[in-house]
DNA sequence: CCTAAACTTTACGTTTACGTAACAGTAAGC
DNA sequence: GCTTACTGTTACGTAAACGTAAAGTTTAGG
């Protein structure tokens, strides 16, 4: 088992955002660090979670979308219908990103086209 | 030539906004609707641009990311060096989309792989 | 003529996701 | 022992993207 532990200024450093902001998502309940006296002491589990919103915000989730997807990750109920309710999420969401992907292809070609006209226009001219 | 008018209520209702957003949009410099006295009429463009900024918000774009998406797909300016510009702009926009596809299938992959261990979970338990 | 629907402007309010002080404790290095 | 660096809490501030309410026009229909 990896039993690594980091501090707060070392998970800032690593994913290059402020110490505020992990304190942040602490008490937005997205972390869970424990304490060594006062001291912040951040699990694995912890920078995996971090992980998981950073690149949520990079495809536009809000910090509730990321912390529905964690829980996701590790389901803490057990029961079956809670499972089954999981399991109807991940299907959403994964519809959600099926979009997603779509609205890049489409914006990917666009972009392509643009860049077409543009090269022409360029060569066209001499100015 | 395709000179399809459009009511502020007719995009609303379309593109499921509210009027509040549309005249948002164009308070910010991203519509440009003509004017019937008082009331505004939207064009074809304005349509158009009105779908890049949507799609942009479900890729997690800003609105001002979306503005420039808009100017490089209609560059006014024509010499060549700010359409140089713009060429290294979209060149930077899609590398951009190409790590979204990446953290997208990332998270699909995540995503199938918590559905698998739900699915045991769930046959293992009887209740 | 009157009402209802659709349109307008103006302006303050709200949520999200932090930024930015201000002030204090603590641990390490010289 | 003193400075420096890191850590902590508390709390007000802020930008983006609209929501919401107030109050006034305009136009089509009965």
């Amino acid at each position: 088992m990896t039993a690594n532990t980091y501090s707060i200024s070392e998970l800032s450093t690593e994913f290059d955002i402020t110490t505020r902001t992990i304190r942040f998502y602490e008490d937005e309940g997205l972390l869970f660090p424990q304490r060594d006296g006062m001291k912040r002491i951040f699990s694995e589990k912890d920078r995996v979670h971090l992980m998981l919103i950073l690149r949520g915000k990079r495809l536009g989730f809000s910090l509730q979308e990321s912390r529905e997807l964690i829980e996701l990750y590790d389901p803490k109920s057990g029961n079956k219908k809670q499972l089954n309710v999981f399991l109807k999420k991940i299907h959403t969401k994964k519809q959600e990103l099926a979009k997603q992907l779509n609205d890049i292809n489409i914006m990917q070609n666009e972009l392509d086209l643009a860049a077409e006209k543009i090269t022409k226009i360029i060569n066209k001219s001499t100015n």
